[in-house]
DNA sequence: TATTGCTATATTGTCGACAATCTGTTTTTC
DNA sequence: GAAAAACAGATTGTCGACAATATAGCAATA
């Protein structure tokens, strides 16, 4: 075997770009929960014809983070409490899991990674991007998930990381306030590098309920404000 | 509100029946793993145009049991050991989970259902239609996920489902026998209708752990099978 | 003989146009 | 005037054709 080997070529089709574009505009609140996406106008803003537009679209419907009516559009999912709610119970389920499972596999590697990731995390909080310092956190929880040797797992890791960015950000849109500057995460690393695993499941469990008691309050709020709605009745639909 | 409540009509669109199609060829082994889908002859038997079984496969895909490679084609995904014991695991951690949201979720329409598809199994269990069998074990399965009032474990917990009725589909076919006809879910439904919430996980782990060894072991001899192989080098790819 | 370059063919990716369906408005009917 | 029917507009679903790309086979070359 030759000395270097080659990763796969990435794949460049319009399909692929698209997702990415669609994606992004979702997840950084671009679009906003339960807005329709029109075929037509978004396949001329973006210069692609429908085709792979549709192909794209029908991914983002699969990942969870659009819904699809036959003949009536596809639109960006809505967000209710119970949503952020599950996602927050579900999350904790898995990194206790990825916790386990990752906890023999830490090398030095690991190590320098998470620090890597931790650096990166406290260079975004001194920046005003919210959406850079969202990916970076969820950067930083993604490693154990990364390194737990388990493709299911990180597959729905990656999954629940959509909506997760996308609650978050919804929520840093609502407030327009920078998060708080001070790093939670400093001893999420220091006992990731420990050798007390249960600890470290702990830590990951009640340090991540922090972030999310604040974000289910904002939800809870999001719904009272359109509680007039009937309970069986459509939301208004914002077209594209 | 009217006595009689509807569900929303069933949406019937060419895509949506291609994808059940497609999706029972691959979990019933029709469609084996590694096998290419060649789009135009699939959509010749159909007698339906590209575009929407193409919109079907990037369902398929994303969902995870079709994997595309961009101007190579779209296969049916390859199973490992390793695949096999994640999913085994992953499905004792989203049990284990599931069992303690539906907990106090059981009420006598719970119990009833339980009931109903436990009976479903031992039905089955006297036919020959293994794929049948699958099936109705799977629903039995299903029913803690579906009553945990949990949408992403319910989501999270289909897409597991359709790999593990592949894995035992390849299995069966592959064994060319019927499944054990003693009924091993007894335990399981009485536990669940019990006051122990440990114990009917202990047994879930337990007893699913049993299914699931001679699967690991049956996708192992496969790949010793075609052991033959370089690592790296590509497999065969059948055609459609 | 092994490697490189070219060619032919098959297959996937993309496009523009048409058909089916939904929604809101107008017209008809009682 | 109210309910039903018919119409109009817009949007999604589907189709057939073309463009881009990959693969296999063969020729050329060292």
């Amino acid at each position: 075997m030759s000395k270097t080997d080659f990763d796969p070529i990435i794949d460049t089709t319009r399909r692929a770009e698209i997702v990415a574009l669609l994606k992004r505009a979702v997840l950084t609140g671009k679009l906003e929960p339960g807005q329709k996406l029109n075929e037509l106008r978004i396949s001329e803003q973006m210069r692609v014809s429908r085709a792979p537009l549709r192909e794209a679209m029908r991914e983002l419907v699969q990942e969870g983070i659009l819904t699809s009516i036959p003949y009536a559009g596809t639109f960006v999912i809505e967000v209710t409490a119970k949503d952020i709610e599950d996602a927050y119970s579900l999350n904790q389920v898995l990194d206790e899991f990825a916790i386990e499972r990752t906890w023999p596999n830490r090398t030095k590697q690991f190590v320098a990674e998470l620090d890597r990731r931790h650096d990166a995390v406290k260079r975004a909080t001194l920046n005003v991007d919210t959406t850079g310092q969202i990916e970076a956190a969820l950067q930083l929880h993604s490693l154990i998930h990364e390194w737990a040797d388990h493709s299911l797992l990180l597959d729905t890791w990656l999954r629940l990381t959509s909506r997760l960015q996308m609650y978050f950000a919804l929520h840093q849109r609502a407030r327009n306030e920078p998060v708080p500057a001070i790093d939670v995460h400093e001893e999420y690393v220091r006992l990731l590098k420990g050798n007390d695993m249960k600890a470290a499941q702990r830590h990951a469990r009640e340090h991540i309920a922090l972030d999310f008691e604040e974000l289910v309050a904002f939800a809870k709020n999001l719904e009272q404000r359109g509680a007039g709605d009937k309970s069986g009745a459509k939301r208004k639909r914002i077209d594209t």
